[in-house]
RNA sequence: GCGACGAUCGUCCAGUUUGGUCUAGGACAUCAGAUUGCCAAUCUGGUAACCCGGGUUCAAAUCCCGGUCGUCGCACCA
């Protein structure tokens, strides 16, 4: 398997991604751009998850704000539970945060709602110091994750949002109504979301600006084992750590054996699980780790992360959070607005239930490039196997050496194909070097219009993995590319 | 955020110890031309860097201070 660091120069080298604003001596750590190959990948693999998941379970997708009002994320709770207590020493100005250490100190619990001064009162009466040099601290400080912005000439208070979801919440409703939604009932969307984090590190891995594609699932709390597309999937296989054993066992068998507890959140793993499968990353080295009460966000009763094991230890790529009606009953609340629904299949009132699948595309993206990166020492070369739907160009056209005969007609090819497919023309150098150079990002196909061609109107596919070669006519290759890139 | 270490062409490295000979050198990559009948070939030529700001000095890639970023450790990570 490939290093992080391998990575991390081949997406330098390559454009997958790079440092955002880097020419600039502020810019700001846990900024990443992705570039041309990095853009077509991150594209293709929200097209597979768009047909893996949203039309195969009928979903819709919206587009949602990524500004929201103040009042979304009082509803959300995100304002009193995003914010952290945080003391910082008046002389070393190490930071902590103060619940933590205080518990860690004491075993005492200071309650989330606290106010400063009352956290302060704990650190005095417990004489509490700075465990790195010993002074004492300053008075506590609130550090909230979401980064404020000021709306209009007022400077009103509003969000960049931190989780894409809240978008759904509040637009439950209408989308409900003008869809004529039966539960269960699934809304999905991609967009960006911003962290305030305090230490982003390793690139893709941790951002304060990051692509999440989210689904939630609006379902009926007393129809979550009557499911009957739940058939669909009883088969698939799953690994599931309970947090002391690991399972790998049938969605059927893990219904039966009450590891997972419904088969609401039994089919939406299990399609998950497929979705990623198709991506091409190893199944063998994925989990879905159920998350022990400690662990689970403030609003999830049931929580499994989904996890890959890559070289940098474990990945949480996907959180899938049973939000019981908690968002609706909240958005509610505040707002004053009704949430209820009539489910027409049963006929009854209900605030419906959430489950999500909150999944991480940057990080989903390094584990594609991760797993599909290979060290080809055999034939001297590296290759991204990358599946052909996901390659950022499914092929080059090339001609054999650089002479108008051969181009004029690779050329042809090109124009005849760019407008179907992600092509790429390359006449530069070596026939070996132009080939080295597509591997290196992922092309599955070569294209090579040879002297033959001239003759017989037939051109050579090259297999970027196993490197062999085969002829077909020019005529066929719209059709060879329409066989080779989906899934 | 704290601490340690680091930052020179796209990449890797030389130069920093001992300030001047550095209008910063090499390799790979890249671009142009030549050559080339299938796997990083060859030849010629070109593009291209001292992280940012301040200070010391006659003189700074080199010394000092601050900032930013990166790696690692701690902390954080809904």
């Amino acid at each position: 398997m490939a290093s992080y660091d391998r990575i991390a120069k081949l997406s330098l080298d390559r454009g997958f991604y790079f440092p955002s604003s880097e020419i600039y001596s502020d810019s700001m750590a846990g900024f990443w751009e992705y570039g041309p190959n990095g853009n077509n990948l991150k594209n293709k693999f929200i097209e597979l998850w768009r047909r893996e998941l949203v039309r195969r379970d009928d979903m819709i997708e919206i587009d949602g704000s990524q500004i929201m009002s103040k009042n979304v994320f009082v509803a959300s709770g995100h304002i009193d539970n995003f914010s952290d207590p945080v003391i910082v020493c008046s002389k070393c100005k190490s930071t902590l945060r103060a619940d933590k250490f205080i518990f860690d100190k004491t075993r005492i619990n200071v309650p989330e709602g606290a106010s400063n001064n009352e956290v302060d009162e704990v650190l005095n009466q417990n004489n509490l110091k700075c465990p790195t040099c010993g002074s004492s601290f300053q008075p506590t400080e609130r550090f909230n994750m979401m980064f404020k912005v000021g709306i209009g000439p007022r400077n009103e208070e509003a969000y960049l949002r931190p989780e894409t979801c809240q978008a759904i919440f509040v637009d439950f409703k209408r989308i409900f109504k003008i869809m004529r939604g039966k539960l269960p009932f699934s809304i999905a969307q991609v967009g960006k979301s911003f962290r305030n984090e305090i230490a982003p590190r390793q690139s893709l891995l941790r951002l304060r600006e990051f692509y999440q594609a989210e689904i939630e699932v609006f379902c009926n709390p007393n129809e979550l084992d009557s499911l009957s597309k739940f058939d669909e999937i009883k088969d698939t296989i799953l690994t599931i750590n309970d947090g002391s054993e690991v399972f790998k066992l049938t969605a059927k068998e893990a219904i039966e054996n009450k590891i997972i507890p419904n088969k609401l959140i039994a089919y939406y793993l299990s399609i998950l699980n497929e979705f990623y499968e198709k991506t091409g990353i190893d199944m063998n080295q994925t989990r879905f780790r159920k998350l022990s009460d400690k662990e689970k966000a403030f609003y999830a009763t049931i929580a499994f992360d989904f996890e890959l094991k890559t070289s940098v230890g474990w990945l949480e790529l996907v959180a899938c959070n049973y939000r019981s009606n908690y968002d609706l009953d909240q958005h509610s609340k505040i707002s004053k607005e009704k949430m209820e629904i009539t489910d027409p299949v049963t006929n009854e009132k209900v605030l419906p239930h959430v489950f999500e699948l909150s999944l991480g595309i940057d990080r989903s993206i390094y584990s594609v490039l991760e797993s599909s990166f290979f060290d080809d020492h055999e034939n001297d070369r590296v290759i991204l196997k990358l599946k052909p739907y996901l390659a950022p160009i499914l092929a080059g056209i090339l001609p054999l050496v650089k002479k108008p005969e051969l181009g004029d007609i690779a050329k042809n090819i090109y124009h005849d194909l760019k407008k179907d497919f992600d092509m790429y023309y390359d006449e530069s150098g070596s026939i070996g070097r132009r080939y080295r150079r597509l591997e290196e990002i992922g092309v599955p196909f070569a294209i090579t219009v040879d002297y033959d061609t001239l003759e017989d109107k037939t051109v050579t596919v090259r297999y970027r993995d196993t490197m062999q070669q085969k002829r077909i006519k020019m005529k066929d290759l719209k059709s060879f590319f329409v066989e080779n890139k989906d899934p």
